[in-house]
DNA sequence: CTGAAAGCGCTTACAG
DNA sequence: CTGAAAGCGCTTACAG
């Protein structure tokens, strides 16, 4: 066998167990594995995909042979013979954000488990990246793909709802979605803040985001803060600029505080878009002198373990982040296994954690 | 040209603008395209990759017949039939630190402008995944890849040597590269962190980690922190335990503080393994009342945006994260494309950011 | 500028 | 349990 293997590669020097893979026009293939164990190309691929199919003695000569030659199966012929790949595209808006990467990883996990790979693509929040994206993603045939969010240019969800295959749209809740569906209510979740803050006597309450314009979650928020507060609360939203692709968001919290105490002092009350920018505005009022909450409340969302370790303890909201991204991969992998997932429509909900800060 | 495309996807009720994509054996293909266009298949292949070859009549022909019949290349068609992808598999430890995310986008960001796109695989710091990873992703036959770190089970260094296609091994500098490798000197980070301390005069130092028989480049910066210390200060290592797969570590510092300085109350400066780490001490120390520096100074290491917003501000070693994403980016895509990059082995460098807390 | 033929490296049926 | 033939959906040469 070793003979064998050292003759198929001739320009290796001294091969011992290290093996060449000499890829594209080039690399070891299933028919020179077969030669070298002197069986047919269909015996070695049985003995790969179904070892059990094959008699011992053949798998045997067989798994020897792919070690010698140091074989690796080319994944695009096989899923191109068999149209059937295992490799699942998953389409986010940033990996910058924590948010999302626990969700990949939650989606990950669940994938993984089940043999299936995750294609990563990031849209940096545009719309026609997206679009660009996820046709190019189709074009790998996969069985079935998530896409967060339930907000796409026209021709995406065309694409999509005719691609053929189960769609997964996670993050939010909301309109129906092309095909099924895993968030939490985004506009719920800015209603729960604005009880929450009713409830402890703030009455003039400013929402502050970052980039609003992208960040169309943020402003389900907003939406769902400021009807709530209609006729109970007075309601200011501020938008601020920031660096694109900046993580965290700490430093435009910081930035803000100050500026929008100035401008509107009679503020009591600050619902920031993330705990990022609420964190951020915490140690500027650390670092100031800034009594909190006693000059002004603030609140954050997402629920990320910093929350709990400020002083005072952030008042947040807790999304279910990775199961979200469970729920999605299983209710996706159910339906390409053929089954019929419970439920089409999952509403994960959320939680307000209610910490010193309001 | 409507007609002939509606007669070719039959099964499709209306259909006018709204493609049907019928994936797996079924989606719309180039041939199918070509008979709509009334044209051999190779031209419709030409029209997509390389319009200028294509007389405008035809071209525009084809075009029409792709947006009537909603057609998608099928990418592992093309890759297969042309040994060539565009598709690059970037193998990183964990998402959930921040640090490997950043690094990500500066290779995303390199990677999209020259039009291939990223296939990202994660080990979960487990050296038998990565080995298992490789080997998969080998399979979709890449044009080159990119992993991080330098250390690896021999298997996958010996698979990964003989793929015959540029790797680069990005995060670290130090032994030599499978191929090309791009990053930091973490043994001089320490040191550099060291040479610190004692020259604002610590001379009892404490390095923190978090599950560090998983994080070697942590284990190399204390080493260089024990060195460079050696003879002039005491120094002693905590590897805390804490939840795998935790997203920061700012409960790993918080909860070690106080056990620290239980422990090992003459302890008078502690070095974390990271900034998240370090930051939830300063936290806890802001909640307890603990003095810092005066009671103990605390150090980080990566240079997040947060480290300048604690109160004292974190001193820190700021690592160009993005700056080692687009380096292995660029040199790999050289290599791939046949140039020679100017080198095949960069240091990135780092900072020193002194700050209040030391 | 356009096309007929062969082949990329596998797997699916169909036979034995 | 094993194999010969055909084909997955493209692109590469080679011709005109």
């Amino acid at each position: 066998m070793a003979e064998r293997a050292r003759t198929a590669t001739a320009t290796d020097a001294a091969a011992a167990p290290p093996r060449r893979i000499r890829r594209g026009r080039g690399a070891v293939t299933l028919a020179e594995v077969a030669a070298g164990a002197g069986v047919a190309p269909i015996t070695v691929s049985r003995a790969i995909n179904n070892p059990a199919s094959v008699s011992d003695a053949l798998r045997h000569r067989i798994e020897q042979a792919v070690e010698a030659l140091g074989y690796v199966p080319n994944r695009m012929a096989g899923a191109l013979a068999s149209a059937r790949t295992r490799v699942i595209p998953v389409i986010v808006p940033s990996l910058a954000n924590v948010v999302f990467v626990e969700v990949i990883e939650g989606i990950q996990e669940t994938l993984e488990a089940e043999g299936y790979q995750m294609l990563l693509g990031s849209t940096g929040y545009d719309l026609a990246t997206e679009a660009a994206l996820a046709t190019t993603l189709l074009g790998w045939a996969p069985p079935g793909m998530l896409v967060a969010g339930l907000r796409h240019e026209a021709r995406t969800t065309a694409l999509l709802r005719h691609a053929g295959i189960p769609i997964v749209e996670f993050m939010e809740t909301g309109r129906a979605p092309i095909d099924m569906n895993v968030g939490l209510s985004h506009v719920r979740a800015g209603a729960a803040m604005a009880e929450h803050l009713l409830a402890r006597g703030y009455r003039r309450i400013g929402f502050v985001g970052l980039r609003l314009h992208d960040d169309y979650r943020a402003r389900q928020r907003y939406d769902g803060l400021r009807r709530h507060l209609a006729g109970r609360a007075a309601v200011i939203l501020f938008d601020r600029a920031g660096a694109a692709g900046q993580v965290g968001g700490q430093q435009a919290g910081w930035d803000a505080l100050p500026e929008l105490l100035a401008i509107a002092p009679a503020l009591d009350a600050l619902f920031f878009a993330n705990d990022e920018m609420a964190v951020g505005a915490l140690l500027r009022a650390r670092r100031d002198g800034i009594d909190i909450p006693g000059r002004i409340a603030i609140a954050g969302f997402n629920g990320l373990p910093i929350a709990s370790l400020t002083t005072p303890a952030l008042t947040t909201i807790v999304s279910p982040r990775k199961q979200i991204g469970r729920e999605a991969a299983a209710m996706l992998l159910a339906r390409i296994a053929g089954r019929e997932p419970t439920t089409r429509r999952l509403d994960v909900g959320f939680t307000l954690a209610a910490g010193g800060s309001t």
